[in-house]
DNA sequence: CCAAAAGTGTTTCCGATACACCCATGA
DNA sequence: TCATGGGTGTATCGGAAACACTTTTGG
């Protein structure tokens, strides 16, 4: 092992890899689960769709900050939030040299933003997670691993509605529940329209806003938020809140 | 800051930081949680305890590779389940450069391996998790999320079975979830000895091996083994493991 | 025979599931 | 009035939780 400093005692000499951020964003519709996809505009993968994302490109800009600013040069998304996902660091998955992504997935409200290709993206846009294009490097793998991570988590966090606007029907967030777990069709714990609604106001942090949709040719559907303040308490005492 | 770009057009230009990995090793003894820390032999935090890791030291060097590299040589320890735990890459949390840290977490029998330090390491040994010294860098805040990753993962997935060796008894098992959820003194669920093997039992990946411990001064308990098969077959059958 | 720890079965109760009909709205 | 989708209550069943005494073993 190699234990050369130089004359800064404090500056290493090891080998430094190159880093890159990347994001899987899902946009939900209110329908169906979405991910933010740009087509490439530089080499390599020119033409070929991917995750937003891009290299740290100064030493004062933390991983955070570097995919916040990609994601909106490249997309003009911004202000979301943001979860680690991964590191991908296998050999080989950049032709040009080795390349260590951080991957960090995000949850939207899909028509809050309008998309817009910049920078290093000639074209970026909205995917249903089930017809998705081709990708460059290995995006494949990194959006089945935020699809599984997505998938877990929502049994022990009310991530829903990071995908909601603020006033939502109880069929929309059932309809999320749908999408990310794709239950049976049986599956009357997470598809029935008695039991769903039931059970997510049990959890306690889900209340009435008293208001209802307008302008659907049939039955209105009430409008409900998310209890911030319910859920951090109830969070605190431990109170379980899985779904 | 080193920037050093060849001739080649497939390298880039950003920014390198340097890289590192650091492992939290979970040793179970049959009773407690440990962690295997050292004690750094070189600057800077000389003296101070940490997690075993290091630089990954070659371009073609994966992160798993080195964090298993870098475990071997401080302290003797390899060949045991690794998983990715998260990348920490905060400005300023190593005083030498910017560091980026890939952390990994591992579990493991305390008693297979012999701890010998080596390397840059002065010493280690095992702590248990709750008596642990000052740590260098944001070792605690990386063990922090650790522990958090184990309690959440043992719900879903039996992780007890690294930490025991082959055969193990019930309330070697028991004390697995003791250790790691720490649960009231009067959650009969996890601290009844009546409910606790039922409820294992019942998963249906546990047998019993028709042995017993001996040599102890009182009634010695059955052996049982982890069903690796009927685990696969639940587990693809869509079956529910959750504790 | 004593101390220490492990093994075992039953009852109760709550919460999850299963299930079907009526309501509201706009066209 | 029709089509579409939304809202609501109840009965049953199963699994979780609560609970205490007996057995084994070595000293």
């Amino acid at each position: 092992m190699i234990h050369n400093f130089d004359t800064n005692k404090w500056e290493s000499e090891y080998w430094h890899p190159a880093v890159t951020t990347d994001a899987v964003v899902f946009g939900f519709d209110g329908e169906n689960l979405n991910i933010l996809l740009v087509e490439r505009g530089i080499e390599p993968y020119k033409g070929t769709w991917a995750l937003p994302g891009g290299f740290i490109t100064e030493s004062d800009e933390s991983a955070e900050c570097a995919v916040y600013r990609e994601l909106h040069e490249e997309t003009n998304v911004e202000g979301i939030y943001l979860e680690e996902l991964q590191t991908f660091s296998k050999i080989g998955r950049d032709p040009r040299e080795r390349v260590i992504t951080i991957a960090f997935f995000a949850l939207v409200v899909k028509d809050n933003y309008e998309i817009k290709a910049g920078d290093d993206a000639k074209n970026a846009q909205w995917f249903l997670v089930d017809e998705l294009p081709p990708l460059a490097f290995d995006h494949n793998e990194i959006i089945s691993i935020a699809i599984e991570r997505l998938r877990q988590r929502i049994h022990f966090e009310p991530i829903g509605f990071h995908l909601l606007a603020k006033e939502f029907t109880m069929p929309q967030l059932q309809n999320i529940y749908i999408a990310i777990l794709n239950p049976p069709l049986n599956d009357s714990r997470v598809r029935d329209r008695r039991n769903f609604p039931k059970k997510m106001l049990k959890l306690g942090y889900i209340k009435e806003t008293g208001k209802k949709v307008t302008g659907n040719p049939y039955r209105s559907p009430k409008l409900y938020t998310f209890d911030e303040e319910a859920y951090k308490t109830a969070k605190q005492n431990g109170v379980k809140l899985e779904f």
